[in-house]
DNA sequence: ATGCCCAGAACCTCTGGA
């Protein structure tokens, strides 16, 4: 089975391109983020076409995740129990779904991008993946052959080589100590991010600024990863950041992260 | 060429992204 997670940056601005990358990689699990529209605005009739069900969650055009999957959709959860809200009167934002696949737990998660160390969202940011891993945990707790994959853009850098100047990220988000504890806090509890023991190489990106030829001169970010239970990890077979889809007009600034499993 | 921000909403300039 091919899983993949993308932060496709507008599914309405790329319809076209996720579909002839569906076509071409033979995707069988697509775990998307910032799909930037309401349920009603996702194109999923294109995608069912394809071959996929489709399982949305967009409440306007901040944020918005969806799972695409033609080896089944089941349990469809809109957010993860516990999932933090913004705001004073806390919102939850579309941030997270879940949903069986296959035989694996999928959950799409776009992590709050934090804005600045002194904004709240920073602080939303650390409650929201302090909460995941709380649960995340839970899930392992209760069955150790769990097979469980947390996808997603996680908008953290958890090394300084994750970045191409790290000078540059000084004292912002994505680099922060605290941001980097609550990112290794899913291997303290048990999960084994599967991206970096496949493919260990630094300068090794998923994220490129549209801004000053950074992905031509190749200065990007690695944030977009893949948590597993162990079960799970161990039937990786292997993974490929798909570089080539950022090239072009029309990229999204993120590109794919595809596990095979065995 | 991998090429010098993009998307959405609103209404032209702003917010948010990272």
């Amino acid at each position: 089975m091919r899983l993949a997670t993308w932060n496709i940056n507008s599914i309405r601005a790329r319809e076209d391109r996720a579909l002839a990358w569906l076509e071409r990689t033979q995707t069988d699990v697509l775990a998307l983020q910032e799909t930037k529209c309401t349920d009603e605005q996702f194109p999923r009739a294109a995608f069912e076409a394809a071959g996929y069900q489709v399982a949305t969650c967009g409440f306007g055009q901040w944020n918005g995740v969806a799972i695409l999957s033609r080896v089944g959709l089941d349990d469809v959860e809109l957010s993860f129990p516990g999932q933090p809200g913004f705001g004073e009167v806390p919102a939850v934002e579309a941030r997270a779904i879940g949903a069986s696949c296959g035989g694996v737990r999928v959950w799409s998660l776009y992590v709050p991008h934090g804005r600045a160390i002194d904004d709240p969202h920073y602080l939303y940011k650390l409650d929201w993946l302090q909460s995941l891993s709380t649960e995340a945990a839970r899930w392992l707790a209760a069955d150790a052959t769990a097979q469980v994959a947390l996808v997603g853009d996680w908008n953290v850098a958890p090394l300084d080589t994750d970045v191409w100047d790290v000078a540059v990220f000084e004292g912002g988000t994505h680099v922060s100590a605290p941001e980097r504890a609550s990112f290794k806090a899913f291997a303290d509890a048990g999960y084994v991010e599967v991206t970096r023991r496949h493919l260990p190489d630094e300068r090794r990106y998923t994220y490129w600024d549209y801004q000053q030829l950074r992905f031509p001169k190749n200065e990007g970010m690695r944030i977009d990863f893949a948590y597993t239970t162990p079960a799970l990890a161990a039937r990786v077979a292997g993974v490929t950041i798909d570089r080539d889809e950022r090239k072009g007009k029309g990229a999204s600034d993120h590109v794919p992260v595809i596990l095979d499993l065995g």
